[in-house]
DNA sequence: TTTATTTCGTTGTAAAAACAACAGACATAT
DNA sequence: ATATGTCTGTTGTTTTTACAACGAAATAAA
């Protein structure tokens, strides 16, 4: 059914289409549609699974203790989540997942993939490869963000960033992923001063840049 | 040798002395050690390993494009590293980790972790389940601080923090695993004016504490 | 082409944070 | 008991940031 969309996803990258199907079987994975602000996940849910969204948009959201809202985070057709709380100590989810298009996810328990079956599918090992990849690069760029994050000013945060960017295409002249308004999300700055304080730093002749062009 | 140390790891957790020593075997694990001040990785260095320190203390360093260095982590005895990187597509690594500590390092090739071998040993898919279960685990408390650092104010910091850890021990009347400093540093910000917002913010009423104790 | 729309830089002002410096409370060691 | 060190709160000053508002340039749409 789906299986056109699950073999695009990182979680069964490198498995055949045939394999897909008979894994669905093999992993018991437990297909749900929602509709348009339904509820996948509430705050204080046990879950053991992850989840594949196949179909429609999802929204992972916060509330805080004094009912403030937050967006945390926006899954897109073919993404994975939950994966963070698979480990049996993980306790109860923080956020509230809720789609915001009428969705499909497709999920699996963490024990079944873990659990190498008797009959033992030929690409279950790839799974669980694929499966502590995806969580091990989600990792590694968590990381890296936090420690552009992590500098105090606004200057030192951009200078973290662009430096890695550099370091990253081994050259002092690169081309960033991001739009002022972007990069300003992710450093979590206002755009404006940010915006502000590149311009200070070329005039200051440290970088040079156009647009999303850079050079150190 | 070390089976001891390992067996209070994450990774082993769950796994017998007996089994240990076997493990390593079957694992291929190498021993290595390190005076201190020697490398234990370099930037640009590709790693195919996750590693555990048995011995000693090391520091994750890096330093930008202009030379500046900063530290990213502090390493001590039983705890995991590497793991960040074991994904193929992870490209080098981005830190220097030097041994600040004469030092005894057990590296493990993930590819012989992840691939359960003919002789099946009994625990390795208990490792395996460790392995991804400790990512997952320090996957998930990365993004809760990221939560916390991306708001914008000291204080909306100091709230998504607070409101978490009410929320995590499900009471308005808490105690945190921090000092000040500590707080500050996890939060990214300077103590003192953290410890100025959090005296507002009691005598606005807002929340009460003493010491690590508070009350929202 | 002309008209929207988005993106980016710029400025001034108000608010907030960093920083430095110090004093009181508390605990520990001598 | 005294001295030492750590932790926390407090204050004033300087620096930085957020915010709002606007115009120019670039891009997309009509």
């Amino acid at each position: 059914m789906y299986t056109e969309i699950l073999k695009k996803t990182q979680l069964f990258s490198g498995v055949d289409n045939d394999e897909i199907s008979a894994m669905l079987n093999c992993l018991q994975a437990e297909t749900v549609d929602y509709k348009n602000g339904d509820y996948v996940f509430r705050e204080g849910d046990f879950i053991n699974q992850i989840t594949v969204l196949v179909k429609g948009k999802l929204l992972v959201q916060r509330d805080d203790f004094w009912g403030n809202r937050s967006i945390v985070n926006v899954i897109n057709s073919g993404e994975m989540f939950g994966e963070a709380y698979v480990a049996p100590g993980s306790g109860a989810m923080l956020n509230d997942v809720i789609a915001i298009e009428d969705s499909t996810i497709i999920a699996f328990d963490i024990n079944r993939i873990l659990t190498v079956c008797p009959s033992a599918c030929k690409f279950h090992t790839d799974i669980i490869k694929n499966l502590l990849f995806t969580i091990a690069e989600k990792n590694r760029k968590l990381v890296q963000k936090i420690g552009h994050m992590s500098k105090r000013s606004t200057r030192a945060k951009l200078l973290s960033y662009l430096s890695d960017e550099a370091k990253k295409q081994n050259c002092s002249h690169f081309y960033i992923p991001f739009n002022r308004q972007q990069l300003a999300d992710f450093l979590c700055v206002d755009r404006s001063a940010m915006s502000n304080e590149l311009c200070k730093m070329r005039d200051e002749g440290l970088i040079k840049f156009n647009r999303n062009e850079f050079t150190l």
